[in-house]
DNA sequence: AGATTGGTTAAGCATATACTTAAGTATTGC
DNA sequence: GCAATACTTAAGTATATGCTTAACCAATCT
């Protein structure tokens, strides 16, 4: 198992390229094959299985295997770590300049 | 000028690593030099100046130098267009879901 | 059965990342 | 002025990343 902390480094590491984020665009439009999701990229199909693999193992894509075909799909679960920690700490950061301008204020009268 | 998807390579890069996520973490508390930056991370200082260079180019954070002592804030607008990035795809994703659901249940009648 | 499709494995390579130590440069305090 | 503080610069190194090509395997189609 690994924890909250090592996750978000393999998620953001999977996000950080243009390539697995058209990956991932493709894939909240629905499950694809790996041929389908190789076909707009300009790349061999063994880099495209590498970064797919960047994603599964990040959590982000699951994928099965039925006869010859591997389809993948989203986990948005997994989404959802990655947005959840960006999103407290802009909330941490907004509420400290709120505190702020309330002192601002404050000193005012 | 950057386009939006080499922003978003730099921004989930830089998240992508645990010392630069206390570092972001810190700075949501408040502004702070680049020693009190370093002080709780278990590496050298210009360790410390090289991942706060990555925060810096990718535009999470800001610092300006004063004398001698270099402050650093966050910049909570790059902080967004990541967490909107992936608030869009999960959207979406759920649209797909409960389009997919409306159809089942239309099986159903 | 033989060819095609869809994917897998392995090996190699160029560049990028995450550090290190050593030495240097401006402020600032005494 | 001299020392301490707060970085800064440079150079080196080990490992990771993002590809490539070549060869392989296993379902499916004809």
């Amino acid at each position: 198992m690994l924890n909250q902390s090592e996750s978000l480094d393999l998620v953001f590491q999977a996000l950080a390229d243009p390539t697995r984020r058209v990956m991932v665009e493709r894939l909240t439009r629905g499950p694809a094959s790996v041929s389908e999701l190789a076909q707009p990229l300009d790349m061999s199909l063994p880099a495209v299985v590498q970064h797919l693999q960047v994603l599964e193992t990040s959590g982000l894509v699951r994928t099965a295997k039925v006869g010859r075909v591997r389809t993948c799909t989203i986990d948005p679960k997994t989404l959802s770590l990655a947005e959840k920690w960006i999103s407290e700490r802009r909330a941490l950061w907004e509420r400290r300049l709120d505190r702020l301008g309330d002192l601002l204020a404050e000193e005012d009268d």
